[in-house]
DNA sequence: AGCACGCCGACT
DNA sequence: GTCGGCGTGCTC
């Protein structure tokens, strides 16, 4: 074959790829497909990726440009990154140069990169730390895995439950240990690093000399690139990251971790929507390794896929039930009824006692309430003002903190009014709590005590984080308050007493994931009190005390509660048991956006769509946002197979929709927010 | 997505 | 008279 046409991938949003004419001085070979080339693009230089070469094009050959450039600094992408981004682009309905380029690191798709500089040497690393004894489960655990791999080597999809201390970082440093010794690297996936640090710093710890590169987006992008160059390359044997990672080229990649599996950080909420962790069980059975999705509270999905007896069970099962922490027992949870007591300033009698029985014994204290800032609202009782953001369908939060009104979700702020801006009436009052008003309510009443909070806005740096990490951890404080971040996996020497405020919320709440979200995070901030010497307990306030999820709570169940919700899930026909995609439309105008979708309801595509339904376009429940007007149509089926089906071919088109150039459209699948 | 081209309103 | 608003069309 003479090669004369390059077929090159662009970051652009085209559902098609480019031809050009080889370059005249050079010669391509099919070692060169998933190098990087520069070509021209309209009046522009752009960086694409060579996907194939070919004798001819269907261009007439007067409009093809010639390769500007072909890029020889690195190997070329190698084909299992071919194979996982064209199943991305596929599944997520992605134009394939969009998905290849916005997973390369950001100087990789730059024009004119910046000169790499050498990385400064890298501090001396200590001696490797001794692997701990295993407890019996932990043993037990790696010799089935061991086992089923010895039966046939390839794919395995693991579920790994395990509570809080049970040892499952052991069981993911013991198989990356195996398969380095294999001659094999390893991947692992974290929701989140900086909230995560003990982990880096224990496979650190204990593989001081393999080549470890971390990736997440807080690297600064030529740290990015030099980690990314090293897994391409084969240097790095460990690459630890967030979800960005899981397109990391790695050609000896023998085994993907996913920890914390459930953490809906692995969602990609821009650009290509995507889930990490389905990305992750699609690249393991496509390169025919292992991989091991963690959690103490699984994702429903996951669970699912691994004890539903009506599906053929697509993960096996792995099971550590006793905390491996010699003696460690987990703390007592129990109910509050607050629906006869009177509280004082949010707070139960009973609550308040053991915090002060707790500050007695010099112990930590720790309260949970999942809303920033002192007061949701505003509002001024003679005339029904509250503080609405002008931008967004939504309340404007009091901090009084730093003595502002604050919107959630687009950034707007102000200086909290003096006086009624309607009425001018003085006495307007703060309604509802949140983490800042516990802090004062608090200092008031424990005045003696030394009051951390721990939420999005006093740690809004990884610096600010990891100081406040670093007084809880020398005991520099004995009450904690603070939102989900307190729930994400840390140690807590001394913390004995956990209390969670607000949590009936997300019992009835709109989003019908709401539960599952409270039962992880309430089994997660559980997890955290009381070790060894000292017991732990935790305090839920509800007027639901009867309600099942609690009860599952107190009991530690994760089986009977995901049970329960599973089979609630199966009567109302909602995923796992349905497949579902998201379309949704933003204008400065409603109207345009319901127009917009119900065009698209209107224009099925050509293909056989008989199971997949289609509803009808509603307003989002935050209906606006940054004065854009959100709508969005839900599109669902038993079929994942049907639902893709459908999407591919209503997605092209979509894009010949007429509609308002203010009109943004993007179509999600597997949506996980409403 | 960018970027150019093109056709109508208020301004140094 | 021009600067610039954003509609429309194209990118191998």
């Amino acid at each position: 074959m003479f090669v004369s046409i390059v077929r090159v991938a662009l970051g652009v949003p085209l559902r098609r790829l480019f031809d050009y004419r080889a370059p005249l001085d050079e010669t391509l070979t099919p070692e060169d497909i998933g190098r990087r080339v520069r070509v021209g693009f309209g009046t522009r230089s752009l960086i694409g990726v060579i996907v194939a070469l070919a004798d001819a094009s269907e261009i007439p050959d007067e409009q093809l440009k010639p390769v500007e450039t072909v890029l020889r600094d690195l190997p070329p992408l190698p084909a299992d990154w071919f194979r996982l981004t064209e199943f991305c682009a596929s599944y997520y309905q992605t134009p394939l140069g969009e998905v290849m380029l916005s997973t390369l690191p950001a100087a990789m798709r730059r024009v004119d990169p910046p000169k790499a500089r050498a990385a400064r040497r890298a501090p001396g690393q200590p001696a490797a730390q001794d692997a701990p004894a295993l407890t019996g489960e932990q043993r037990q655990v790696l010799e089935r895995v061991a086992a089923d791999t010895a039966d046939k080597p390839g794919f395995h999809a693991y579920l790994l439950h395990g509570v809080t201390g049970s040892g499952k970082t052991e069981i993911y440093l013991r198989l990356v240990e195996q398969t380095l010794t294999a001659g094999k690297s390893a991947l692992l996936l974290v929701p989140e690093i900086n909230l995560t640090p003990q982990l880096e710093a224990r496979v650190t710890a204990r593989f001081p000399d393999t080549g470890l590169v971390s990736l997440h987006s807080d690297l600064t992008d030529a740290t990015r690139t030099r980690n990314w160059k090293a897994a391409l390359e084969g240097r790095a044997r460990i690459v630890l990251g967030t979800r960005l990672a899981v397109f990391t080229p790695m050609p000896e990649l023998g085994l993907i971790v996913v920890d914390e599996e459930h953490d809906a950080s692995f969602k990609q909420q821009d650009g290509m929507r995507y889930s990490a962790r389905d990305v992750a069980v699609f690249r393991a059975r496509q390169r025919d390794i292992p991989i091991v999705l963690g959690s103490a509270t699984p994702s429903l999905e996951s669970w699912a896929n691994a004890t539903d007896p009506d599906t053929p069970a697509r993960y096996a099962l792995l099971e550590l039930r006793a905390r491996a922490v010699t003696g460690a027992r987990l703390p007592a949870v129990r109910r509050i009824d607050i629906r006869t007591e009177k509280l004082r300033d949010g707070f139960s009698g009973v609550l308040l006692q053991a915090i002060a029985q707790c500050l007695e014994r010099g112990e930590q204290s720790l309260i949970f309430l999942n809303r920033r800032g002192y007061a949701p609202v505003l509002a001024c009782a003679q005339c029904g003002w509250v503080s609405r953001c002008h931008r967004c369908a939504a309340n404007l939060v009091l901090h009084l903190a730093d003595g502002r009104l604050r919107c959630h979700h687009c950034g707007f702020e102000c200086r909290v009014p003096r006086a009624c801006p309607t009425c001018g009436n003085q006495d307007i009052q703060p309604f509802g709590r949140g983490t800042q008003r516990l802090e004062a309510v608090l200092t008031e009443r424990f005045p003696q005590a030394r009051i951390l909070r721990v939420d999005r806005d006093s740690a809004k740096s990884r610096k600010q984080w990891e100081s406040l990490l670093e007084r809880i951890h020398s005991g520099d404080a004995d009450i904690l308050v603070g939102t989900q971040m307190l729930a994400k996996g840390h140690d807590f020497p001394r913390l004995t007493l956990v209390g969670a405020l607000g949590a009936d919320a997300a019992l009835f709440a709109a989003d019908w994931r709401a539960p599952e979200r409270l039962f992880s995070q309430l089994m997660q901030v559980a997890g955290r009190a009381g070790r060894a010497d000292l017991p732990g307990e935790v305090l839920i306030q509800t007027q639901f005390p009867e309600h099942p999820l609690y009860a599952a709570l107190v009991r530690h169940d994760y089986p009977a509660f995901a049970a329960a919700q599973l089979a609630e899930r199966r009567h109302a026909g909602f995923p796992p048991y349905a497949y579902q995609a998201m379309l949704r439309a933003e204008a400065p105008q409603m109207a345009d956006a319901i127009a917009f979708l119900a065009t698209a309801r209107a224009w099925p595509p050509a293909v056989e769509h008989a199971s997949v339904t289609l509803y009808d376009p509603v307003p989002m429940r935050l209906a606006r946002r940054a004065n854009l007007e959100r709508a969005q149509l839900l599109v669902e089926s038993p079929s994942r197979r049907a639902l893709q089906a459908f999407l591919s071919a209503w997605n092209g088109r979509l894009a010949s929709i007429k509609a308002p150039s203010r009109l943004r459209w993007h179509l999600e699948v597997d949506p996980l927010e409403f």
